[in-house]
Parts: structure tokens; sequence; C-alpha cells
DNA sequence: AAAAATTAATTAAACGTTTGTTTAAATCAA
DNA sequence: TTGATTTAAACAAACGTTTAATTAATTTTT
């Protein structure tokens, strides 16, 4: 599919709303306003409001993916190197995506069949085995522990994530940080999470003989 | 406010269809029949489809507190004992209450400033105050290193449980445990999560002089 | 204890809005 | 002149809520 730039402008005025107030929250009234067209031309380019979430959850799953290939085969990284930079990479995609993010989060919560699982299913798939190639590299070479349920490390990784990312403004007020700017915030948020996941990812993952 | 039965009849159906479609895709119709009363009495009985939303977040809250006071104050336990007590509890909780738990996770993402918002935070508070005063326990023996990010922590533990019971269809199906029953599933779950919750917390906290 | 009066619970129908989608006419660009 | 885009208006269906009438339960009076 081709995205034109009043199919991109439809979208991405979508997207915020369905990640502020659900799929079914968001009336395509708002959504016409919110990207500054007429209410039909939702209809007249995607078909349906259906159809205008299933077109922008593949446009974003696109550049939602991880960019490792290279990484993974560069010879000159250590295992747990590699493993690092996944975690950053990891933690950059989804900060930079938050609405997106948020919109995932509510559909994955709903067992439906249609196309935005199916992708959904894609997405996960290939990042658990970047990971488990990632991990069985470190594992052949002695650096890494022999039994690894990668399964439940991507689960707390990604959960881990997830959950500083979807309630952050509890996180915020909790623990005193409203003095912050918002961009520093954001920053603060990458920082204690990259070294929080470094960290227990050594410990799991790092063979102490 | 006091649960008759009617009343509780009523919000377990619209908890249930809330965690699965969304408060937004739920009609008080699909509510009403799902709970074999007419559609009247939402009104009658809560005043409103939002009212019934929040007498059901009251109503299911109470009983999604930890129960820790007691443990907590034992002093033939170890700081780490308590600590794997309290990841257990925490599982429990959640996994028996998953309804709930989704109801929560969208609640969660809309920075609202209402009852359900002030609801969440004081749970999250309650939590966050309970494994703290374990940690410092534990420094206080020397049991448990001195620089402890608790409230990282925290996004670990409850991240890691949430994103496994929010995804666990996919967890299902990419780990081929198709042909476990749902019950033996559930209970692997529990298993996993626990032992691999527990290996983190340890790794985190142990001190190792 | 029986009858009457009062309150509570339940119902089907209707209310006015809002919903997603379609239409047909109007405007634009090629 | 042709085809693509944009518009305001209209569509039926679904929405949350209210109404007024009816039944059930409880309390008061005899």
């Amino acid at each position: 599919m081709e995205y034109s730039e009043k199919k991109v402008q439809i979208m991405e005025a979508a997207e915020k709303l369905f990640a502020g107030k659900g799929f079914e929250g968001t009336s395509v009234r708002d959504i016409a306003e919110a990207a500054g067209v007429n209410l039909a031309m939702i209809s007249y380019y995607f078909g349906s409001k259906e159809k205008l979430m299933e077109a922008m959850f593949s446009y974003r799953s696109e550049s939602f993916k991880l960019q490792l290939e290279t990484m993974i085969h560069n010879r000159d990284l250590e295992p747990m190197q590699k493993v690092e930079q996944l975690i950053d990479q990891y933690i950059e995609k989804l900060m930079n995506q938050q609405c997106f993010h948020r919109v995932m989060v509510r559909e994955q919560m709903v067992n439906n069949n249609g196309l935005i699982a199916t992708q959904i299913q894609a997405l996960k798939k290939r990042n658990q085995e970047l990971i488990k190639k990632l991990i069985q590299e470190g594992q052949k070479k002695g650096d890494f522990k022999k039994h690894i349920d990668i399964p439940l490390l991507m689960m707390t990784l990604i959960g881990t994530v997830s959950q500083l990312v979807t309630t952050q403004h509890y996180y915020r007020e909790m623990n005193n940080l409203q003095s912050l700017s918002e961009e520093d915030f954001q920053k603060h948020i990458r920082r204690k999470l990259s070294q929080h996941l470094k960290g227990i990812f050594k410990a799991i993952l790092k063979n102490e003989d």
C-alpha cells in the first residue's frame, strides 16, 4: 500500500487518538477534525474506520522493527555488547513510538484473529528469534550460562519498558520528578531503563566460571 | 458502598466485558444481557455506565491489595525469603484477577484525574512502600546491596507479570504449549514467572561480600 | 394474623444523541 | 472533458439514559 501525504496525515492523527482514548473511544469525526480533513475522506481513502486502523498498523509496524542484522554478524563485538545494543535499540524504538506502542498494548489484549494480530505475532516472533541468536552465540563462546529461559527474558525486557512507558505519569509523580522538563524526563527514563535492564541481563546471562 | 447480590452480578459481568472489549467497546446492553438483568437496572443501581465502572474498580481494588503486614514483621524470615513471598503473592493476585488487571492496564494509559486514577495511584504507592520496607530491612542487615533502584525494580516485577498475562496467547503459541490444558498452562506460567523473577531479584539485591 | 399502605425492584418502550457510512453535488487538476 | 478529490447533508443503527407502568417485597395498621 502506498502512503500519500493525506493518508499519512489521517493515520498519524488516528494513531494519537487511538493511543489516548482507544479505538472504540475515538470517533471518525474526532479523527477527521484532528487531521483537518472532511469526515467522508476517511471512508474515501481507507474504506472504513477498521481498515484505517489496519493501515495505520501496517504503516507503523514497518518502522517498528528492530534493525540488528548487520550488528549481529559483526565479529568485533562481544555477545554481551550485542545484547546491550539490543536493549538500547528496543528502548529507543519504544520510546520514540509511544503512541503506537499504546495502541499495540490495547490490541494485544484482545484475542482477535485479524490482520493486526498476525502483524503483532510476526513482530514478536522476529524479536524472539533475534535475541535467541544472540544468546546462543554467547553460549557457544562460553560467555553465557547454559540454561536461559529466553521467552521469559523477553517478557522482562518488553514488560519493564512497556510498564514504564504506559504508567510514566504515575512514575513521575511517585518519584518527585515533576521539576524535570518533559524532554529531560524522557531522557531520564531512557538512561534508567538502559542501566537497569543491562544489569539484569548481565546477571541472568553471564557465566561466572 | 454495600454490594448486594445483584450489584455484584452486574459488576462481575461488566468487568469481564471491559477486560475483553474495553469500556467504550462495551455497551450497557451487553452488560445487562451478560448479567441477566434488565437494561434499566444498571442506571437504577449505579446511576450510569461510568459510575458502574468506578464501583467495580472500588470493589476489586479492595481484594487486589497485597496482604503482607504480618509477614513483614515476622522475625523468623530472612529478608530474601520475604522478597520471595512478595513476588509469589504478586503473581498470585494478578493471575487470579486477570480480567481486573486488563481493565487496569487500559485505564492506566489514559491520564484521567478521576476516582479511578486516584485508586490506581494508591495501590501503586502502597506496593512501592511495602517493597521499600523489605529492601531497606535487607540492607540494614547487610544482606542486600546498598544502591537499589526500587521504582525500576517494581517496574520489572509488575511489567514482567503484566506482559505475560496480557500476551499469554502469543506466548502459548510461540512456545508450542497448545497441548497443555488451560489449567496446566496457567500453572506453568505461575511456576516460570516465580522462578524467573526470584532469580532476577536475587541477582539484583544480594550482596556478594 | 390479615389487610392495607408503602417502598423497592423490574420491565418494555421511548428519548434524544452519537455512531460509522453513504450519497450526490461541487470543486479541482490533468 | 475526464477523472480524482472534497464537501455538506442524510442514512439507519446503536448508544446511554429516562420514563411510566407493573410486580414483588416490606412495613404499618387494624
